[in-house]
DNA sequence: GATCTAGTCTGAATCGATCCAGAGAGGGGA
DNA sequence: TCCCCTCTCTGGATCGATTCAGACTAGATC
């Protein structure tokens, strides 16, 4: 049975308050006899105030949750994320406050009693995907603060993130000012449960991942501009967010048809896939990325550019130190877009 | 003010235990009761119990700590501490348990102190550093189960780990094999706050390091067996584990003086950063590394593979589900060579 | 000498649940 | 009819601390 601070009360012969005191306040009680409480604590082998006593008594707990929509062995999978990740430690490890990595169940049931039963201050929601109303909605009723980098905030929320839709037209202008008319579009999980490779999505609207809807939105809109619409376009589906995924959906039977010059891909990641499925298949086409993660540049994947770190960085701020003004709930940030040599002009037909 | 289980079971007009039983035990109660306390919940906004008193009450959290010994931002600077934790987050999720990441002060009180303060299971301790004697102690007075990952562990602790000697002893010897005599060990942390660049280690033992001690070890075990001992050596401190200060020490004047043909890092990102500023500066040396991350292939590096993933995989379940068998609680890795072009033969002098 | 103040320390209430022994009710068997 | 068993539900103790108003002491002030 290990000592509580109650026991070490009872050796040194002082209420529990002065116990208490003596970890947490030491300017209560005289020098002389914190130190004589903490040699008693030392040599009883107390270890201190129990975490989990001490934040059920005072109401918080010093640790934020950070809720990955995809399954928590995933997130790293994404150099993205990882940056991401670092800037959320970043922020927490100024503010003294830990991580709580917390993995969520595929179904809507089990992800809500997750984020209920999670000892935090607070959450960071990460690339929220469909799942995302469900999970907003149990922080919400748990009344707990939380930041998210959905790609369509609610304007009472706290949020920070990208304009995702311009930042993938950014790419797509840049492929067709290069000649490129006829491409796919490759993301994760653009249908729930479709087999990697090409997929038939009617109306965007279909699409079930906010970040993934307007992202292939931003490239529609680029292609729009230029004739070519959207029924037009080939949509590859990846089964997750991964480099093989994304292999694996170019590689499959009927994922790129001839007339085709160019994918974009949603992720870095998933364009990295392709070049390699493309390279290993001899087939020359443009492919660019998004995110510009360090594995980008030296295999020359032009891409987007956001700023990982820092959009970790400032959405675990938001949630630390909440600025007053309420204005300053939501942060967009900048992307820009980066040539490098993965997508030439297209051939002359 | 939330609403707590008190204040549901005062207004279904049912004791607190009964309100308690229809989330945690259904079948404590008839369906048709239980469904009436769940709807006025529902209707009260009463989120469920919380997990903080829970978890006083029941003794557990359903959380594991995991510890860097350098700053948690950091963490994510070498990809291996990401598979690293990829592994510990497999069998986390498996369990259904969540991941705590603790920062931890530079100071050992400090880092006690965060110790003390985690509300979790048990911890997984990686890559010890010297705190790791502080870090380890703080968890034992507080009977916490947990597993090191550290070059030296106690025989009564649960470990899982590689020989890290032997592994550093390979690669060493390949470059022997290849003719190498004047080399550099490029490492981490050598001396506590050592500048970038080349550093005296009159012996060993003073590397406070275990892990860069073992490996350092390994290496100089290879040079030895051909008649280089350790004052030929040089030895190259980095400032951190991570890309930019291994091309920082390798970049310092007087890093590699003329005769060195090659230069042995204790890491992969640490052989990364070294690539790049000879490249830069123009030399081509022989360059090894150490763990095989995934952008040790693309450029070609000579390294020692250990598997990440499983190590913290292993880790964690050692924690989670720990073997009945005592025998059990540690377990020894395998590593492999893995050779590539970053390391040629010496060229004759 | 009475009053005030500052410095120490105490006791009881409280945070929000879970657990366990046991009370009542209803049904079945002898 | 009586006893036992099962199914539901209750009350009170408990997990391990923190908090806050107040008690007590001793020295300072007038």
């Amino acid at each position: 049975m290990k000592p509580t601070l109650r026991a070490v009360a009872e050796a040194v012969g002082v209420s529990r308050s002065t116990v208490s005191n003596a970890y947490s306040r030491p300017d209560q009680l005289s020098t002389e006899l914190r130190r004589r409480i903490l040699d008693a604590a030392r040599e009883m082998g107390y270890p201190g105030p129990d975490p989990t006593a001490r934040s059920l008594r005072r109401g918080y707990v010093g640790a934020i949750g950070v809720l990955f929509t995809s399954r928590l062995s995933y997130a790293f999978t994404d150099p993205f994320a990882t940056q991401f990740l670092t800037g959320v430690a970043q922020a927490a490890e100024r503010h003294g406050s830990s991580l709580l990595l917390v993995p969520l169940p595929a179904d809507a049931a089990g992800a809500r009693k997750a984020v209920e039963n999670a000892a935090v201050d607070g959450f960071c929601v990460y690339c929220g995907g469909d799942e995302e109303g469900e999970i907003v909605d149990a922080i919400r009723s748990r009344g707990l603060p939380f930041v998210t980098t959905s790609a369509r905030p609610r304007a009472e929320d706290r949020w920070v993130g990208i304009d995702e839709r311009a930042a993938a037209r950014s790419v797509a202008e840049h492929l067709t000012g290069l000649g490129h008319r006829r491409v796919a579009l490759l993301a994760d999980r653009v249908l729930p449960d479709a087999a990697p490779g090409p997929v038939r999505v009617g109306d965007l609207a279909d699409v079930p991942h906010p970040t993934t809807r307007e992202r292939l939105a931003g490239f529609a809109d680029a292609f729009a501009a230029v004739g070519v619409d959207w029924s037009q376009l080939t949509i590859l589906s990846a089964t997750d967010n991964s480099r093989p995924a994304g292999a694996a959906a170019v590689g499959a039977p009927d994922s790129l048809p001839e007339p085709i010059t160019a994918v974009l891909a949603c992720a870095d990641v998933l364009a990295l896939g392709a070049l390699d499925t493309l390279r290993e298949a001899d087939r020359h086409l443009a492919v660019t990325g998004f995110d510009d993660i360090a594995e980008a540049a030296p295999v020359g994947l032009t891409t987007v550019r956001q700023p990982g770190v820092q959009k970790g960085r400032r959405a675990a701020e938001l949630l630390l130190d909440p600025p007053v003004d309420t204005d300053a709930h939501q942060i967009l940030l900048p992307t820009t877009l980066v040539v490098r040599t993965s997508a030439g002009p297209a051939p002359r037909s």
